[in-house]
DNA sequence: CGCTGCATTGACAGGGATCAAGATAAGTGG
DNA sequence: CCACTTATCTTGATCCCTGTCAATGCAGCG
């Protein structure tokens, strides 16, 4: 059976069969959620973590004068907030964006899986690390990158990402995300998101409709944006002492 | 004796006098590194953490065309890249932006430290989530403020963490920075920065010279950018179950 | 005392934001 | 299956925040 967290963890720990047939112990009870829900409210004490199977969620903070700021796509097999029974508050909300699966751990749960399992706990530790590249690199994306820059980039990052996880098929994935979502990943209003989009598409670069997007030329498209896919860290699992 | 890195993890974590003097005993052996040193650069293989006692430090990525987006800013107290190990390639670098005294960790002293101690080994998880819940909230300041309040927000961020480990005197604290450093922290051009600076200086709200950097009315600043310090996680360490 | 790196200014261009109105697409209920 | 409602997507006109280019001032320093 396909399982995303488990195609993702064994790229960045080498996990054997037990500890496959654990991750997929785990994934035995998710839920369907449908889209636009919040999973997590800023403010809300953590009490459980979650995975998401299928489906596209995102981590965003809302300010008071209603903009938003998306701080992070969660596609399937990330696992969000591991670490978050740490703190006492949430910093941010967690929300989906399409009908997705969802995995909820107890904080216990989440415990005994690290107590017992290291080498699921190290490519957890993995997967976060790489989290955080991906917050950093989105900063100097916002920070450094036009908005025809910022857009290929995040769709390259995307393809690099779902690739990994096998929701690729033809350079073509699914993009169920609204154009002022998507505004509000790159940092910028929806009309000017409207108007980049159309700006990439004129250039043949990208081709988005009925919520897929597909990629007709890929080196091109990094080409276009300088995507250097090393933040990610999936090259092949070497030297790892 | 004074240490930022004790006075930081005591405020995460709860640590006992053994766990203090163990930490104490890890900075013996500092050293004084002048400003616009690399401590590390993208692309080395991480060997070692390094925590900062005293000066200032800069995450940052640098691009292919120049650009540069500093990620993080990195004050005393501040223990850098605790699990960096777990990946074999540095996504960015760390430079220093003022002279600093800086501590070197071995890879396998940190193991040793999160073996041996864990209220220490909490503590310091702690301070990495925090450290992440920085980085989103600076996507947010870049991502959705404008230049005054981009630029204002971080002086309240820094007000907060520096007083954190008792370094602002009288709403005053070391601001070494360059206005190009700043406009690389805030996403900006550096002729930019100057003029924000200068707006902002205009209107009272900060007092910026020789390097050290003023707030005459801290709620003014506070509220000239909306600035909610609860991202931080510096509350009463009350609930900790 | 003349470097040399920073800070400061001015003029100007341009990327993105705003505001507002239509055009499409996607659901919904009858 | 169609009429209707509502969310999204498009598009145009216009403004302004920020970037660019380039020159000048200033200050620490060898």
């Amino acid at each position: 059976m396909f399982n995303p967290l488990i195609r993702k963890l064994d790229v960045g720990g080498e996990l054997n069969d037990a500890d496959r047939a654990t991750l997929h112990a785990l994934c035995e009870h998710s839920r369907l959620v449908e889209a636009d829900q919040d999973l997590t409210r800023e403010g809300d004490r953590p009490e459980s973590v979650h995975i998401i199977l299928d489906g596209l969620a995102a981590r965003y903070k809302a300010m008071p004068n209603g903009k938003r700021q998306i701080t992070a796509l969660l596609v399937p097999g990330d696992f969000c907030d591991l670490h978050v029974a740490i703190l006492s508050r949430m910093d941010h909300s967690i929300v989906t964006l399409a009908p997705s699966t969802i995995v909820r751990l107890s904080r216990a749960s989440v415990l005994e899986l690290t107590h017992r399992h290291p080498r699921i706990t190290h490519a957890l530790w993995w997967s976060s690390l790489v989290d955080e590249g991906i917050l950093r690199e989105w900063m100097v994306n916002i920070g450094r990158r036009d908005a025809e820059e910022r857009m290929a980039h995040l769709f390259c990052e995307l393809l690099v990402r779902l690739q990994n996880v096998g929701l690729v098929e033809n350079d073509t994935y699914a993009f169920p995300v609204t154009q002022s979502e998507l505004a509000d990943i790159l940092g910028l209003t929806s009309v000017h998101a409207n108007r980049t989009l159309q700006t990439l598409r004129a250039q043949g670069l990208i081709e988005l409709a009925k919520r897929r997007l597909h990629i007709p030329d890929v080196p091109r498209l990094k080409a276009h944006c300088n995507f250097d896919a090393s933040y990610l860290h999936l090259v092949p699992r070497d030297s790892q002492p």
